[in-house]
DNA sequence: AATCTGACCGAAAAGGTTTTCTGACCGTAG
DNA sequence: CTACGGTCAGAAAACCTTTTCGGTCAGATT
């Protein structure tokens, strides 16, 4: 083990000329060396190369930016880093160019949109090749602009803008998807326990539900869907309402996992078991809600951390040249569990 | 084969020079003029001011970096992005970093050693000023090594070695908080239903538990601490267990909010009402855990996001030249909800 | 009238890398 | 022996900003 020489901090860092002059080349050689011109002599790539691993050399990505023109950076402008839709939707931005040679600017805004202005231009500043904004909640909202000097992707929170990029989940192919799901179990008197009415997911996640009843040719049970917010609470209250006006219910859609498990409290104690009586399926496949919910809860998943990938894929596009533009939603997901099994 | 027209926005971004020939000066007065420098006329600095306000002028961080041997970015490296620690202390950092004039690169190991090299390679060739590790659970981990060329700062999971600053949560004061608390309501048959106890911060816990006991002339209830893992199985299976054993318990202190929701159930199940029969406190104060508990779950928080701000201010100062070593504890904070009240 | 003092502005260097262009050298063909 | 082609190395420019240093000019002082 032989003790490091400290290379103490505050030393000017090595730079190409050092690598030259042990090298007892030019820089400009130096450099064709290192990054595999073809302009040199093989051994004399080698004395860089060597003399580069000895003074541990790495490439000033600053100097290397300001000459090209690009600084293999993106900004990831997120809105609400504490609520649990920012995250997995980072992860796979990260993910995906993480795998290259891009590194991510992280900017919470925390919702306000002066402290959004503000990121932006310090993000711009460091010459950013692109930004990735992701909203807080998966309705429409401003665009940061038509003019900016570099591409934008917009997720789970669309721009206001058709000339922009968005990507957002597919809530109506998931609501379709849950009501598929069980009506292939068998069931025919189906309701819907929707969230917050305000939310555009919400009110999408309808549509795809009385699609997929209207294919079946279905009416949605209860008459109508049930709108609340996002919580337990809602849940309990509403699947109570519910039974009492059709008790012959034999399914119920959950516009999200916390108003699911709301419902599967409420239907324990109304004695219904579930899923014999009753099958249950909730939304967004949150982990440690579904998981753990007794019985443990069939859900939609909407697949934030593949749009975080598909997010990055489309900048990194647009970043070469082949830019996009308009909407995309993407397909959500169903997670079986076992608050839903086919009629006996 | 340039088939696509270049995009509109390949135009070269403004430099300061623009600026310069507009207003009618040189780019060193330019610069002088937007930095507040005193050596320029009022009215010069309005025309140049007022130029670069025309043109949107925005400096090029990097070759402000360049010049400067600092570039105001520092590289956040995280192990478990997908859990619920790092996300806090990424807030707090990214926070307190962000008011300044600080950005920050986020990087996530994903668990990975190598990965996490690559990671530190990639940011030190972006000449980030400082790093921030943030690790995946709170035991001791590798160190990055002595021979950075940048400070370090290890948060949630202290660094091996004692030359490296280290922050992390006083479980051991945790510990004491929360059976402190439960003497305080009157309790006096304290147990203590831990969690994995591979990990050292379960076994800290237990520390600060029988320090508190110790000082208020009590024996742990249940003669032992329970350990097992950080789930609401295991807390639902070791509540059985203790009440079987020791009926007259009236307090339980659980390794985690999890472990407490089952501690919870079972209580319930058993016929004993919380808090009047028996009191329980879980620790991480996990917002959806706790709040939606029955009853509401008095909580143990380790304060994550205020770590992650002083993370950032360690950072900072050791990047000013004032670096700290070794590790510092932060205090816990007790969060009282319905779950525990005094004895009546 | 000559010198000095400020106030203000500009030229130039520095920071590290990549790329283009020029030049040296060697071997081979005419 | 000359001309030529090919191979490899180096000099210099470019990227953009900040800072230092020197210079000009007006007005004040001796």
């Amino acid at each position: 083990m032989a003790a490091h020489p400290p290379p103490a901090r505050g030393h000017r860092a090595v730079t190409l000329s050092d690598v030259a002059r042990l090298a007892g080349v030019s820089v400009a050689t130096a450099s064709k060396a290192l990054n595999g011109r073809r302009q040199v002599k093989a051994e004399t790539r080698a004395r860089v190369v060597d003399a580069a691993e000895r003074l541990s050399f790495s490439p000033n990505a600053l100097a290397r930016g300001l000459l090209a023109g690009r600084t293999g950076t993106v900004g990831l402008l997120t809105s609400d880093l504490e609520g649990r839709f920012s995250i997995p939707i980072l992860m796979g931005a990260e993910d995906a160019f993480g795998s290259g040679r891009t590194s991510v600017f992280l900017c919470d805004a925390r919702g306000d949109a002066i402290r959004e202005q503000h990121h932006v231009r310090a993000l711009l500043s460091r010459r950013v090749d692109g930004l990735i904004v992701v909203g807080a909640r998966p309705d429409p909202r401003a665009s940061l602009g038509p003019d900016l000097p570099v591409p934008v992707v917009y997720a789970y929170a669309p721009s206001e803008s058709a000339d922009d990029l968005s990507l957002v989940s597919d809530n109506v192919g998931g609501g379709r998807m849950a009501v598929e799901h069980l009506i292939g179990c068998g069931r025919r008197r189906i309701a819907h326990i929707g969230g917050d009415p305000t939310y555009g997911a919400a009110r999408d996640r309808t549509v795809g539900v009385l699609e997929a009843l209207a294919v079946a040719g279905l009416e949605l049970a209860g008459g109508q869907p049930f709108y609340g917010t996002w919580s337990e609470a809602w849940g309990r209250g509403a699947t109570r309402m519910l039974l009492d006006r059709t008790p012959d219910v034999d399914a119920i859609f959950a516009g999200s996992d916390q108003v699911a498990r709301g419902v599967l409290d409420a239907l324990h104690e109304l004695g219904r078991d579930v899923p014999r009586d009753v099958a249950v399926v909730g939304f967004d496949n949150w982990e440690a809600m579904a998981a753990n919910a007794r019985p443990p809860l069939t859900s939609i998943d909407i697949n934030l951390e593949h749009l975080g990938r598909v997010a990055a894929q489309r900048l990194s596009a647009a970043i070469d040249g082949e830019p996009t533009s308009g909407i995309e939603a993407l397909p959500c997901r169903l997670v079986t569990r076992g608050s839903t099994a086919p009629l006996t």
